[in-house]
DNA sequence: AACTGAAGTGACCACACTGGTCAAAAGAAC
DNA sequence: GTTCTTTTGACCAGTGTGGTCACTTCAGTT
C-alpha cells in the first residue's frame, strides 16, 4: 500500500498529526524535533519514519493536509445560497471552529506556512482544490443591496471578516490556556456582534 | 558601571536587540540560538555575554524592554485630550507603527511572551509602568455620546480596535515580505476605515 | 611613543540532541 | 507452528549548544 498512514486507527492518526502540527508551529522547520513529535504522539521513532519517509515528507504532508482540511470543510458545509454576508460569515466561523476542535494547532501551523510561501503561493494552493474559492466564499450569491447606500463595500467586508477572525483568535487563546469554552457562548457572542454590525452597516 | 549595554552606540544596540528579538520570536526560548543572534547582530560571542551575563538574562531584558518601549511611547505621544475614540485609535496605530519601524520584531516577540505568561500577568507588568493604562487609553476623556443611541459600546469598541489591529498585522506582513510601504498610504487607508466606521456607528 | 585599562574577539569545551537506521520483538491471521 | 506485517528503541555519526577566557584591538593620557 502507498499511504501507510490511512490504514491507521483514526484516533492514533489524529494524535500524530496534532503532535507534529504543534511541534512545527512552535519551532521553525529546522529546529522542530522528530523526537519530540513521537514522544507526544506516543509512538516510536521507527513508526514515524515508517509512515512518512522523512521529516521533510512529514512537513509536506501536513502542509497540504491542513490546507485541504479547511477548504474541504468550507466547501462541504457552507450554505452557498445564504445571501446575507453576516450569516455566511457566522457559518464560516462555526465551520472553522469545528475543524480547530479536531486539530487545535491547525491555525498556528498555517501561519508558519506563510513564512516561506507568499500569499499568492498559498492562494494558488487553495485554488488548486477549489477554483476561485476566495471570491466564491465571500461574493457568490451575496446580496450587497442589504448594505447602506454610499458606503465602501470593500472596507465593510474587511471590518466584518476581521472582527470574527479576531474573535476566533481570542477564543483559541483562551482554549489553549485551559479555559473550557462552551460552543453556545461563542454562538451567542457571534450573534451579538452580528447585530451590532447589522445596525451599523445594513439599511 | 552596571548596565554595559547603555554605553553602546545606539545603532549597535538596536541591531543587537533586533537580532535577539528576531531569533526569540522565531523559536522557543530553549531552541533560540545565541550563535545566530551574535551572527546577525555582527558582534562576537564574547561581547553578547559581556553585555548580558546569560541567555536567560538577555531574554528577561528583552521582555521588560519591549513592554516598556510600547507603554512609554503611548504614554508620551498620545493626545490624552482627544475625545473622539476613532481619532485616538488612529493616534495609537501611528505610535505603534513608529515603534515597529525601529523594532520590527517587537510585535511577534510580544506574542511569544504570551505563551508563558497569562494575560493577567502581562497586564500586571504593563500596569507596573503605567497604572490602569488599558482603561485610560481607551476610556479616559472619551466622549461616548458620539456613538449612536441604543448600541453596544463594548462591541463597537472591540470592532474598532480589532479592525486597526488586523490592518496593522497585514501591513507588518507586507513589510516583512519585502514590500516598501509608504507611511502616507497607511495613513490614507486608516482614514478611509475611520470614515466607514464613523458612518456606521456615530450619530 | 610608550603605557594602561577597557572593550571586543573567536577558538575551544563538554555535552545534549539531531534525523535516520535496522535487527529484533510483538502482533495478526491462518 | 508458520508466515507476514507492524512496531520498537538502542544506536549512529554529526551538528550545534551556552558559556569561557587568554588574547588582541582600541581609545585616552602622559
Amino acid at each position: 500500500m502507498k499511504d501507510r498512514l490511512s490504514n491507521l486507527d483514526e484516533k492514533k492518526r489524529i494524535k500524530i498529526i496534532n503532535s507534529a502540527m504543534e511541534e512545527f508551529s512552535r519551532n521553525t522547520y529546522q529546529k522542530a524535533s522528530t523526537n519530540k513529535i513521537v514522544e507526544k504522539a506516543g509512538i516510536s521513532k521507527g513508526s514515524l519514519f515508517n509512515y512518512f519517509q522523512s521529516k521533510e515528507k512529514l512537513y509536506e504532508y501536513l502542509e497540504t493536509f491542513s490546507i485541504r482540511e479547511i477548504a474541504d470543510a468550507v466547501v462541504k458545509k457552507l450554505d452557498w445560497e445564504e445571501p446575507d454576508i453576516l450569516q455566511r460569515i457566522k457559518n464560516i466561523v462555526i465551520i472553522k471552529l469545528d475543524v480547530c476542535r479536531k486539530y487545535p494547532h491547525l491555525i498556528e501551523f498555517s501561519k508558519r506556512i506563510y513564512e516561506n510561501k507568499s500569499i499568492d503561493d498559498l492562494k494558488a494552493i487553495y485554488e488548486e482544490f477549489v477554483p476561485n474559492i476566495y471570491e466564491k466564499v465571500y461574493y457568490e450569491n451575496i446580496d450587497f443591496s442589504l448594505f447602506k447606500e454610499d458606503i465602501e463595500i470593500n472596507e465593510i467586508m474587511n471590518i466584518m471578516i476581521w472582527t470574527f477572525e479576531k474573535m476566533g483568535e481570542n477564543y483559541l487563546n483562551r482554549i489553549k490556556s485551559g479555559e473550557r469554552v462552551k460552543i453556545d457562548a461563542i454562538s451567542n457572542e457571534v450573534d451579538r456582534y452580528i447585530e451590532v454590525l447589522r445596525k451599523g452597516f445594513y439599511r
